[in-house]
DNA sequence: TTAATAAATAACTACTTAGTTATATAGGAA
DNA sequence: TTCCTATATAACTAAGTAGTTATTTATTAA
């Protein structure tokens, strides 16, 4: 089977199959910005703030803003990104607006991040046990 | 085991250990934004080029200035940045200066993140042919 | 020491975007 | 209809940053 993004950007060469291969290497500029327009709507507190405050079901637009105590317009536009990139669906039930996580990768992707980054927070916490020891004998 | 994030961020209330739970909810600020800051770290094409190009093995700052194509100094940059992030290791070797991964976790991260955008493609494509078909027909 | 090369940094411009304020749109109730 | 509430949008400001050019630092060779 052809990859989709083979299809989609077959003008580019050399042809990859990366989805069945998991290759990160040699990838078109334009599926490198795709990946990048991904992180980059991930990159932002507000909008993790958001993504948190749905881990537990779909919220209405005032329930995400009470949860977060962004502003309304503020939490609109977020809400739009994050739609726009897939992560949340968007469902009107008559006044309400109601979102809900897409795609539970977000928290799949956040958890990897978050070991990643207490892995490093140790070793730096290690560091500054290893000076105050240091210390300690002079 | 008390959890480093718990250790180091033990003002935030209530207290969590997410390391071994694994939960995304009721993150402090602090530990959102570290999370944030190393997604944005992978949001720019340029870096993901550079790691793209670190992909089988270390290389020094020429080598990866010939394999993208960006200017020395924006390398230098982007190199610091990911350095910083705790992507890739730095060791100077003489006149040369060699970058590495210093966390295959990226390439997890990657992998994941593209196939999430290529099952949206996927998606988007068959609308796309569902609209072809439907113009066929009348 | 001098020259040449590799890498880092400083200073700058141009662009993007998060947050805010004000306004618009739209659904439901009176 | 008119009013009220929920959400979206427009316009704007301020802050951050990618890329460039010029310069600096540092290592090796002549």
């Amino acid at each position: 089977m052809e990859s989709i993004l083979e299809t989609t950007y077959s003008q580019y060469t050399p042809k990859m199959n990366f989805l069945e291969k998991g290759e990160i290497s040699n990838l078109s500029p334009a599926v490198l910005t795709m990946i990048a327009d991904f992180f980059k709507v991930l990159s932002e507190v507000s909008r993790l703030q958001i993504i948190c405050a749905l881990k537990n079901g779909g919220k209405n637009v005032s329930q995400i803003i009470e949860i977060t105590e962004l502003g309304q317009a503020n939490v609109s536009k977020h809400l739009k990104v994050l739609s726009q990139a897939g992560i949340v669906t968007r469902t009107q039930e008559g006044v309400n607006v109601f979102y809900a996580i897409a795609n539970p990768l977000v928290f799949s992707l956040c958890d990897l991040v978050c070991n990643s980054v207490a892995i490093q927070l140790q070793q730096k916490n290690q560091q500054l046990e290893s000076i105050k020891t240091f210390q300690k004998i002079f």
